[in-house]
DNA sequence: GAGTGGACAGTCCAGAATGGACTGTCTAGA
DNA sequence: TCTAGACAGTCCATTCTGGACTGTCCACTC
């Protein structure tokens, strides 16, 4: 493994590569947040995860970690040409694996009590207001895409994406609690 | 932590309580899937983990294992009335997070290479078969859950957003596809 | 200028998750 | 009786995870 170029990455290592490779060159901390605000509302990377991914992207050739020159000496990483090819082989890549949606909401409704139609009213309502405010950020998002880089147009169409599932979610869990209430 | 009934648990060892509350005493092995046969079309529970998490709940009192009298001698799973009472504070506890959905393809459209339309196009069409081909599984999930017991009725109601996420989908695969085509 | 609190930036760490390989037993079929 | 494949579970090395921790910087106050 130690060395190899050919050596799969895991999913947060192209996240990586694929932001340094659009946004140019950042720091660890300031990659992070620019994940929290774009990628981190559909795919979440564990800060630690940062630290240790980007220590292995380095190892393997496919980032550069430059110093900076003042003040806390931070590390400002750079995609090597290496990480570009990486990065463009596993995009091209036939796509396994299913859509996870991970909502704990969903997974407490197919494990409701089948007794407890209260419980499962109550929880409908808790949802649908979770949802709501959801949509309403992603409604935000989407305004502020109306204002992005032509470059971005892609990226910029995810929130679409998003904005769906939170609409259909907020129908669905109201009609959960109609039906159960 | 060895023998603490306070400690909280992973979503994985919710997810069994639940399953064994509801559908009565499992084997691991069968109960992973009936894992795959729900649960698992939105969250998926490594295999490993399901042994692992076994072993913590019977360490932690909240399952009681059996061995089968005949074959192979398989250890039969049961909730103790301890684990109801974990899985039912669990249930009505306030719900954190936020869903997550783990889409490959949505993370690739958002790392596209902004100069390459034509490979973004071609990465919907895939996306729009793939998802379409979900939506026709969840048809027939659908079909199903009409003819299910009136006690699964909140369970069978997740197929509805899994639906509602498949179409959306579908949708948005082949709007980006027509959008860069 | 000195002191200070909080933000920044990264590291540590123990337990859990992960995926694939492996092992032994059972069972159906030849 | 033998055998191949399914069943059922274990092993294991690596990575993930989340929270705690550490040291430095920097803006503000005196």
């Amino acid at each position: 493994m130690a060395g190899s170029t050919e050596r799969d990455h895991s999913t947060a290592a192209y996240a990586i590569l694929g932001l340094l490779s659009v946004h140019g060159p950042h720091t660890i901390y300031d990659l992070k947040g620019l994940i929290e605000g774009s990628i981190g509302y559909f795919w979440t990377f564990p800060h630690s995860q940062m630290y240790a991914e980007t220590k292995r992207l380095e190892t393997a050739g496919l980032i550069r970690a430059d110093a900076e020159a003042g003040g806390r000496g931070r590390r400002v990483l750079h995609v090597t040409d290496d990480g570009r090819r990486a990065l463009e082989a596993w995009w091209r890549r036939e796509d396994g694996g299913e859509t996870e949606i991970r909502d704990l909401g969903l997974l407490k409704l197919f494990l409701a009590d089948p007794a407890d139609g209260a419980g499962v009213a109550e929880l409908a309502a808790r949802q649908a207001a979770a949802h709501a405010e959801r949509l309403a950020l992603y409604t935000d998002l989407a305004d502020d895409a109306t204002r992005a880089e032509p470059s971005m147009r892609a990226a910029y169409r995810t929130v679409d994406l998003g904005l769906s599932y939170e609409r259909a979610a907020v129908a669905f869990w109201r009609s959960v609690e109609a039906d159960f209430g």
